[in-house]
RNA sequence: GUGGCUGUAGCUCAGUUGGUCAGAGCGUCGGAUUGUGGUUCCGAAGGUCGUGGGUUCGAGACCCAUCUGCCACCCCA
């Protein structure tokens, strides 16, 4: 075979121990807050089959989907002339039908369908795991990362949306992480789009809404006019809709008190606010999101005095399953990017919570004759419940408290001929340097000593 | 998918108009210290200058391609 030389793929990363630590946390605050919340682990393959996952994300979103070729011969297939003239794309759909997903959302809707008998309403699903992306990477943007997403089906009730929010609220307040909750509603946007005549070019209308931020106000009133909405409409909403704080009376008094999505936006806030007065929770009329099934209200987390884009997002959507022919079971839910979550927690120098040492004690033996009793030692520890590494040679201590040191092990037990010939051990806090000795039937004597490092 | 920037020892980076320019610091390894680390001192190893072509008497420096990272667009976690 010939050598390689090693490589990863764009955009996916190996995951050092370091990182494995802080993730591990950041998975583990997350997941807690979810089962708290009620909601049940779920897991979906890596793969699907693509036509499960084609048409769920508009074009753009087709197009960053990974997909996965045929086994076997699947040239045999294809008839040769289609071969020859058809496009990559047409012959990609040809010659491929499963693909990774693209994110968890779809995959449940998948299973909720194929389930629908075994499932009581609502139904609560939390699901931590990798989804993939054909994307051109950046800082804070992966082709493979993590999504942590939180779901409820069958149920309307608005109730939903103020938990999933109390969520958000809850986690990243003990990552002690800064963040601002935007939220808004789709129905909301649907009158604002009206009012400024957008009609049947909803889209457009949010499209270029959504770039409030890149591109300031001004021009997002010019591209309104360049598309051809109504002038006059555009006047009226440019007066409050891009405001700081937007006052809902206000907005009560642009689009008039009837309206559904101003309602569902008002009653999360409150409800929220009264539970969670310090939720950071926030509405933003121009929040739009760009996924094409939602239908309600709309989350979206940005870390505060980060640019890692939006850690997390989320909304209603009234009919995902449908395209999988059971109707009628809606649907709410939020995500978590655990990866930009890390980035920013990292920027911040927020990581300070990461274990930093797999052990929490190091048993070493001088010469070959004081291992085994050196692995009796090092027993008797896990037998106590210490995490515990046997240094597996004999060796200078010079050396394995070297080791000890760079892994930040706390505690070294050294072992020599003294200790072995006393079935003891001398106990060395690297912190401090102090040692002493313990019999090793002296459990409560060195499990104090542990304690106290 | 479109456009731009980038890539020199494990890491952070020097390297002048193409002609000893293959370097420094940190880290690693060995020794001072054969039962004591994190400090100090001494010494050593390690790079076909991302990769593949090309221009040139001569290229780390120029050109082309490709890969990677990053940035903008698009989109999003």
């Amino acid at each position: 075979m010939s050598k390689v030389k090693p490589a990863l793929v764009q955009g996916t990363r190996d995951l050092s121990p370091d990182m494995m630590y802080k993730r591990s946390y950041v998975i583990s605050v997350i997941k807690e807050v979810f089962e708290k919340y009620a909601f049940q682990p779920l897991e979906t393959p890596a793969m699907e089959r693509l036509d499960t996952l084609t048409g769920k994300y508009g074009d753009e979103g087709d197009r960053l989907i990974f997909r996965i070729l045929n086994s076997g011969d699947f040239k045999k297939e294809v008839p040769a002339d289609v071969w020859q003239t058809a496009e990559s794309n047409t012959l990609a759909g040809l010659i491929c039908e499963k693909a990774l997903r693209y994110d968890l959302t779809v995959p449940f809707a998948r299973f909720v369908a194929m389930n629908r008998h075994a499932i009581a309403l609502p139904f609560k699903r939390y699901q931590i795991q990798p989804v993939w992306r054909a994307d051109r990477p950046q800082k804070g943007r992966y082709r493979e990362f993590y999504q942590c997403d939180a779901d409820v089906v069958g149920s309307t009730s608005l109730w939903q949306e103020v938990e999933l929010a109390l969520i958000y609220a809850e986690v990243f307040e003990k990552l002690k992480l800064p963040v601002r909750i935007r939220l808004n509603s789709r129905k909301l946007l649907n009158s604002v789009a009206l009012k400024a005549g957008a009609g049947e070019k909803f889209g457009i209308f949010i499209t270029i809404l959504d770039k409030l931020d890149k591109i300031g106000r001004q021009s997002v009133v010019d591209e309104w006019l360049k598309a051809g909405f109504d002038a006059s409409g555009i006047g009226s909403l440019s007066s409050w809709i891009f405001d700081e704080k937007v006052d809902l009376l206000k907005v009560e008094k642009h689009l008039g008190a009837e309206n559904e999505g101003l309602e569902e936006v008002r009653f999360v806030l409150e409800k929220v606010k009264s539970l969670n007065p310090d939720a950071p929770l926030l509405f933003d009329p121009t929040l739009a999101r760009g996924l094409d099934y939602y239908t309600g209200c709309i989350f979206e987390v940005v870390a505060e005095g980060v640019a890692v884009g939006s850690i997390g997002g989320g909304g209603r959507y009234d009919n995902l399953t449908g395209i999988f022919g059971v109707e009628g079971i809606p649907g709410v839910g939020i995500s978590f990017g655990l990866d930009r979550i890390l980035l920013a927690l990292e920027e911040r120098g927020l990581t300070g919570f990461a274990q930093v040492s797999k052990a929490c004690v190091m048993v070493t033996g001088l010469s070959e004759e004081d291992m085994p009793f050196a692995a009796e030692v090092a027993y008797a520890f896990r037998k106590a419940e210490i995490s515990t590494e046997l240094y597996p040679i004999a060796t200078k201590l010079k050396k394995s408290l070297e080791y000890a040191n760079k892994t930040a092990i706390p505690f070294v037990a050294i072992i020599g001929e003294d200790e072995r010939s006393k079935r003891s051990f001398t106990l060395k806090n690297l912190k401090t340097g102090e040692q002493s000795s313990f019999a090793l039937t002296d459990n409560q004597g060195w499990m104090k000593a542990f304690s106290v490092g």
